[in-house]
DNA sequence: GTCTATATAGAGATAGAC
DNA sequence: GTCTATCTCTATATAGAC
């Protein structure tokens, strides 16, 4: 940092969406106003509209900066795995890790702001408001696709169907224990005050544990 | 319904609880205003703040006449387990059915209304909305805190932060699986057509695959 | 690129007639 | 209890000077 009051006008972009970040982690996007932002990143209120058109255009870029590499990340662990496999099925606990670990790996960075876009995240995905679930969609569609092969592949012997729904249910178990920990804390009297590098572990064999789980029987009573 | 137009006094409170609960699930608080409601429920704009006073406290109602009810059906169940056990520790399975399973049974009942209230709940326990987070947290004190002392004593070689962990990790699990089910729809081409009541068995067989998983090494690297 | 000033729309809430 | 009309505040967005 040269100056406390140098704001390079390339600075101004990043400044906003690391207010922007922050600001609709804790106060939702319909919570957080322009005026907010632009406060908080100490620039003025005409820059978010200047640099980024609208305010949705503005929540795009905010997702858009860091999932991207997300995705990418758990795609190279995932293509280097299964080019070491010479095309022999992965162990499922590897691809899990993959996948939530890279994740659970950003949201341990709280200084580098991984954390705080990880919680935002985490929201976002049961966000009532629908160009951002479509967006996040389009974002996710070609990792998750790939991902699913991967576990399709891994447990042949298991329904696809039943793939799927546990995919999704370890995605809601990853996101509350990233974002709604608050919550809990409010309601039990806290987890201590433990890091979030804490979190991977616990998280990661329970997410094994119910991947595993012996199948339900479904076709009894329609 | 003795007429379409005949509203009742005593219906129109009703009438704006049922409309804002839809409304809310699907906009958010902040992204349902006073005139969708009572436009949606066919009353007038000043109905709301006559019956309810404020927004906040219209909100707090929502929950409120739905949340009694579904704690209560829960410590009824875990009540009744624990006389006929007499003092004995219960099985962690049946515990977590009580807890878990009772808000799937309200989660099934689409008409009743059941659903919608249970996806507004998922959504709600990560809101970012203050005065809701802590809301709900005096709700439920109670009856998580019977709940988890029921799986300490069904568990007491686990250590009981690894059980709030796990109990934590469920909630996630389920509030994803009901409230977040589009989310995934939308990436993945949709989960076919499924009633909400074949939910259940697969999500109680991978809850319980989680609270069971053999427990990771975290004493290793700090 | 950055700023001031402002246009326009929509929010929550209420006063007072009925 | 219900309604109309309205107050006040705040939101997003933009036009135009610098």
């Amino acid at each position: 940092m040269r100056d406390d009051n140098a704001k390079t006008s390339a600075d101004t972009r990043s400044r906003i969406l690391d207010a922007a970040e922050v600001l609709f982690m804790e106060h939702g996007f319909d919570g957080t106003s322009m005026r907010m932002i632009t406060g908080s990143a100490g620039v003025n209120l005409a820059a978010v509209n200047y640099h980024f058109g609208t305010k949705e255009l503005l929540i795009q870029e905010v997702f858009r900066r860091r999932l991207t590499d997300l995705n990418n990340a758990r795609l190279v662990v995932l293509d280097q795995m299964e080019a070491e496999a010479g095309g022999a099925p992965l162990k499922p606990s590897r691809i899990v890790d993959a996948f939530f670990g890279t994740a659970l790996r950003m949201a341990a960075d709280v200084e580098g702001g991984g954390h705080t876009f990880m919680c935002l995240l985490g929201r976002t995905y049961t966000e009532p408001n629908e160009f951002v679930r479509k967006f996040l969609a389009e974002e996710y569609a070609e990792c998750v696709e790939r991902f699913l092969s991967a576990l399709y592949r891994a447990l042949p012997e298991v329904e696809r169907k039943e793939i799927l729904w546990r995919f999704h249910f370890m995605m809601g178990a990853m996101s509350y224990a990233i974002a709604g920990t608050d919550a809990l804390q409010l309601v039990t009297g806290k987890f201590d005050d433990e890091h979030p590098s804490r979190l991977a572990p616990r998280l990661m064999s329970f997410l094994l544990g119910g991947l595993r789980a012996p199948l339900a029987d479904f076709g009894s009573n329609p």
